[in-house]
DNA sequence: ACAAGGAATTGGAACAATCCAAAACGCCAG
DNA sequence: CTGGCGTTTTGGATTGTTCCAATTCCTTGT
């Protein structure tokens, strides 16, 4: 079910009528009815040539693909679509391209879409449910196969429901309006903060605060994971800060602010790796060296967590391969649109650096 | 011109025949005739009522907009385009998307589309001519209105003019293959470096340094920008370092070697804002601090700058402004095909950090 | 030489909209 | 009561492809 694949057109184009390129070509008139004419066909069969099917006989084929060749015929895929199925595009929402999480997961999606022919409409919500819906009415119009969703803060859970109604295949992605039996593709963010809080307590920390989140199954989850490991432990304090919003100025003021109460955290968890840079910085200021007198951790691994400084451990979630696993799952589901639904979660992974302690520390700390 | 919007389909749809929601919608079938035959008007009607002609009267588009929403009908964007001219579609090639320079560029993009009703193809080259080409001639099948190139590297420059032979619309972005006369949304990059190198030079500093680039016209301007403005203050010392791309590792490495030469530069201009950050955390490791014993300047103005430590001086190139830009030139060269090519050039702009030495300093070195 | 059978090719209908010229309608003056 | 005119409405043709059933072509066996 491959897609057709036409050549690019080659510059040594053998029309002798195009002198140069000087006129605006007249190529987008040239229809199968044209080459059907010069190859002396029917139009179906170089509709079938184009589609390659078995169908015909290799010298017509050859012939054919000849004149499309000479009249530098382009496929209209409107109008493919209008009698099949597929339109062989997607829909991709997102909530914020700017960041560069969001940047890397659209590099893994194009990468995974464009291997089988297909192409995405891309949507930048800025969070807001509004641009969302009309966003996706717009794709709706436009006949995608299916969506890819990072919904926006506040989405009526609704929305899945409607889309499902719809009849349009739909992925969502990191965050999620309401739980399986949805398809989605993200990582396990309980799971990423267990595994921060583990770390840390595994490096001997008895107070850990965790700064930063929104109101969004991503960060419901990341405080869950983080109360969840404190319970396990059995570790009694507690402190969980959200500012407004998930940046680095965010970090810097809770860090703060944290920082000055009276039994104050030896180590902290950051919502990500963005309010953990801004933590580093508010440390600093307040004369305190991240590692040595507050561990701090992030999570998302971003490029510049290796160049901190301190470096920082984070907790990787892998944007790229999230994003390449729903494009394919989206496909999946646009090939099979009644088979079970499906979750595909990235397992996060830990990053160690400095900024919780360099080894050095750990190793005293732990004699063989 | 108005792209005609159908309301969102409210929840409480008044189709008796879907309980609940269940089944998958067999909304996807309804067209153009079954509400002309709902509303009993015939399908040119109602068809004119979705483009909110003024023909139609005011009875008549009420009584056919409510069996729109009644029917839960969706516009086929398609088949419009099939007939029309239009797909309200446009192509955008850049070439690294996970870098939040091109991030921010694509929002600006997305905002300006949206207000037109205009939708975009995105598609990350990876800076791959061969990738770029498969993605172009799928555009070109997709039949869209134009298109928002950022050049991969190496890209045969006659592909330009190929565009213009097939008459696509085709608005070149940050890089470009051809001088005008075609169309191009971006920045002065030699603006940019001559700015840097006026702002050090007014610093007092004497020995500029340059680090950085890669191969495209993006860095061949900076570079010649660079040398303009030392020749222009009569400066003889003059040193361009490129390393392999443009990343915090490249800043790092080169700063490096490069204070390690004999007469070393006080100053250092950087390709961009990763490429300075690199640098100062390469000086800070040497025992150097940067803003101090040398000025560090980047250009970008990415949003980590004003965080740095120390926040970094820097020229704004504004990515979001360029992507609005470049959208509207693409809108109106689309709606006037013939018109005059155009250069959309956004100023830069110098924010003065503290990476060039703190306020005081300065204040010091010029008494009134 | 002819029927059978498979391989290759074909014409017409269908898809869901727009465009255009013509028709219907309403209203008023002569 | 009819002609004229401006406003609404309409049917048919058109767009470029795919699908399907039917047809033609080419072997091969009897």
């Amino acid at each position: 079910m491959k897609a057709p694949i036409t050549p690019p057109p080659a510059r040594e184009d053998a029309d002798p009528s195009s002198q140069g390129h000087s006129t605006q070509g007249a190529s987008s008139s040239i229809t199968l009815q044209d080459i059907a004419a010069h190859a002396k066909v029917s139009r179906s069969t170089v509709s079938l040539v184009l589609r390659e099917s078995p169908l015909v006989a290799k010298r017509t084929r050859e012939k054919v693909q000849a004149s499309i060749k000479a009249l530098g015929y382009v496929y209209n895929r409107g109008a493919a679509a209008m009698r099949g199925s597929r339109t062989a595009t997607l829909g991709v929402v997102v909530y914020d391209i700017a960041n560069p999480f969001f940047g890397s997961m659209v590099a893994g999606i194009d990468a995974a879409l464009h291997q089988e022919g297909y192409v995405s409409f891309l949507a930048n919500s800025e969070d807001s449910p509004e641009r969302q819906q009309r966003f996706i009415e717009r794709m709706r119009e436009h006949r995608v196969d299916g969506l890819l969703l990072c919904p926006a803060e506040h989405t009526d859970p609704n929305l899945i429901h409607q889309l499902a109604d719809w009849g349009m295949p739909c992925i969502q992605v990191m965050r999620y309006l309401d739980a399986p039996p949805f398809d989605y593709a993200g990582t396990d963010f309980r799971r990423v903060a267990e595994m921060a809080v583990n770390h840390l307590v595994g490096l001997g920390h008895q107070r850990i605060a965790f700064i930063g989140g929104a109101d969004h199954s991503v960060s419901h989850d990341r405080w869950l994971g983080y109360q969840a490991a404190l319970d396990r432990h059995g570790l009694a304090y507690r402190r969980l800060v959200r500012g407004n919003g998930v940046t680095r100025r965010v970090g810097h003021e809770l860090i703060k602010s944290l920082m000055q109460e009276s039994p104050r955290p030896t180590a902290v968890v950051c919502h990500n790796d963005l309010v953990a840079f801004g933590a580093m910085l508010g440390l600093r200021q307040m004369g305190l060296e991240p590692g040595r007198d507050c561990a701090v951790i992030g999570t998302d691994d971003v490029e510049e967590a290796e160049l901190g400084d301190p470096p920082l451990t984070s907790i990787a979630t892998h944007p790229y391969a999230i994003g390449e696993q729903a494009a394919r799952l989206a496909l999946r589901r646009i090939a099979n649109p009644g088979g079970e639904r499906e979750s595909v979660i990235m397992p996060p992974e830990l990053k160690i650096r400095r900024s919780c302690g360099s080894p050095d520390d750990a190793s005293v700390a732990t004699p063989p």
